[in-house]
DNA sequence: TGAAATGTTGGGGCG
DNA sequence: ACGCCCCAACATTTC
């Protein structure tokens, strides 16, 4: 008899209670990752996040082959897959990590109640049923949620398991990889456990030449041209790190912080993993924040030529286009510019967030249903914890902010690449004998603002106002 | 994890 | 010297 350890948002080896599981019920363990064709059929096959999603596999089998396994890899209905599975290898087990999605909790019921899945742990630090108010009802403000959560987390002992090393045994059973590994690029992201372990040993542990950047992260998150915020989000939405050791690595850095500055600035990541944990529990309590706004109704304008304007990065606010194209050419974005762009689209546009959450699920290699739907409907102004509706963003002072130099927007769009610092923010205004100079004609080189800041904000305001 | 409008204060120019 | 105005700088309120 075998296990199958089926392998979803886990994509790892070290400190993984899937594993471990798996392991206990039978001597041999059956690495297994199905390609969901219901999740497949919906993705652009040319997308940055199947290509870092596919080098990440290809990375973990390299793992299990130097353990004397591999990955096989499927492609088609879990259900049936499982089944097939089952019977080549002779398996009496699925051991899998729970998953806390309305589609991945619909699926695994769906397969409880023909095939023996046991799930085990969570993506999130905290399971989401285990945070709640005195009453017994889930939070849905962050700030009485994250004080519960830390108190919580003082018990919480953040030990991992580096890695199972020897436990896996030997399959010598050899499938094809049946999805091409090659056709995609994954840019910044270098796939794989080690890969992914570095990163985060970077951004949380000084060495001699240089302090940590999470010591700096409170001053210099925001800042788009400096762009030192983490880069773990990929990693951290395939379980390629544990949550039990993000955690753990906040924790030593808190202790290895010299001063209460330091500890302050890595107080204000450790947030954003409490952020994280925090939407995974409103999506699990809240099965349709995907679908529906959780407050609020908002008469909007969802106009194509607009959306499309907004899509492609070219609505003449060089802060929104940069933001947009380094999402399409590198498949992730800034979080400044997420918020940036996310207001401009909902607030200047008057989109629903719906088009720019499944736009950003499509394009970004850290997409997260948990986080996007909670994330958008925040800027929004229609979510749980939301920010107030006339929170609106005005993307020349946020340009003016966050990238004052213009380094960021010259990087991303290459049209205003000469265009000097006084007009970057906004090249509109340039007079014409200028923008011959630089090379940068308003209109046909760089497009005109599809719309103006003040008029949409007024008009914001009053389709937010009159609900 | 905003921004604009409005209010207040105080310094400097100037008749 | 004085009052007046302007306006920058900052604070408060309003959307």
């Amino acid at each position: 008899m075998s296990v199958i350890w089926w392998i979803r948002r886990d994509i790892r080896l070290t400190d993984n209670k899937a594993l471990i599981e798996a392991s206990k019920y039978a001597a041999e363990v059956i690495p297994v990752y199905i390609l969901d064709k219901f999740l497949l059929e919906k993705w652009d096959p040319k997308a940055q996040k199947l290509g870092f999603l596919f080098r990440s596999l290809s990375a973990l089998d390299t793992r299990l082959r130097q353990k004397g396994s591999r990955l096989i890899i499927r492609a088609g209905s879990p259900i049936d897959e499982l089944r097939f599975l089952m019977n080549e290898f002779n398996s009496d087990k699925i051991v899998a990590t729970d998953d806390h999605t309305p589609y991945s909790r619909k699926r695994d019921h769906e397969i409880q109640q023909s095939l023996p899945l046991i799930l085990v742990d969570s993506p999130s630090i905290f399971h989401p049923a285990s945070i709640l108010k005195a009453d017994g009802t889930p939070y849905t403000i962050f700030t009485p949620y994250s004080k519960n959560w830390k108190m919580k987390a003082q018990d919480l002992v953040p030990e991992f398991q580096r890695d199972i090393g020897t436990f896996i045994p030997i399959s010598d059973t050899v499938y094809s990889v049946n999805v091409s590994l090659n056709d995609h690029l994954d840019y910044g992201f270098l796939p794989g456990e080690e890969n992914a372990q570095n990163r985060l040993n970077y951004f949380t542990v000084s060495t001699q030449e240089q302090t940590a950047p999470i010591y700096g992260y409170k001053e210099t998150r925001d800042r788009l041209d400096l762009d030192q915020t983490s880069k773990l989000s990929p990693y951290i939405r395939l379980g390629i790190l544990s949550p039990r050791q993000l955690f753990q690595s906040v924790n030593q850095a808190i202790i290895n912080s010299t001063n209460e500055m330091e500890r302050k600035n890595v107080e204000v990541w450790l947030n954003e993993l409490i952020w994280r944990d925090f939407y995974i529990q409103i999506l699990y309590h809240y099965p349709d924040t995907g679908v529906k706004n959780f407050r609020n109704t908002i008469r909007w304008k969802n106009n194509e030529d607009d959306f499309h304007s907004w899509q492609v990065g070219r609505t003449g606010y060089p802060i929104v286009d940069a933001g947009i194209r380094q999402l399409i050419h590198s498949g992730w974005m800034h979080n400044r510019a997420r918020m940036i762009v996310a207001s401009f689209l909902t607030k200047d546009l008057l989109i629903d967030w719906k088009y720019g959450d499944k736009y950003f699920m499509e394009k970004l290699v850290d997409g997260d249903p948990a986080a996007n739907h909670g994330g958008w409907q925040w800027v929004a102004g229609t979510g749980t914890d939301a920010a107030p509706y006339f929170r609106i963003f005005n993307p020349i002072i946020q340009s003016r902010k966050f990238d004052p130099d213009g380094k960021y927007i010259r990087k991303w769009v290459p049209e205003l690449v000469n265009v000097p610092v006084p007009y970057i923010h906004e090249p509109w205004l340039m007079p014409e004998n200028e923008q011959k100079d630089f090379h940068c004609i308003i209109g046909s080189d760089y497009p005109k603002p599809i719309i103006d800041h003040h008029f949409a904000r007024e008009r914001a305001l009053n389709a937010y106002g009159n609900t």
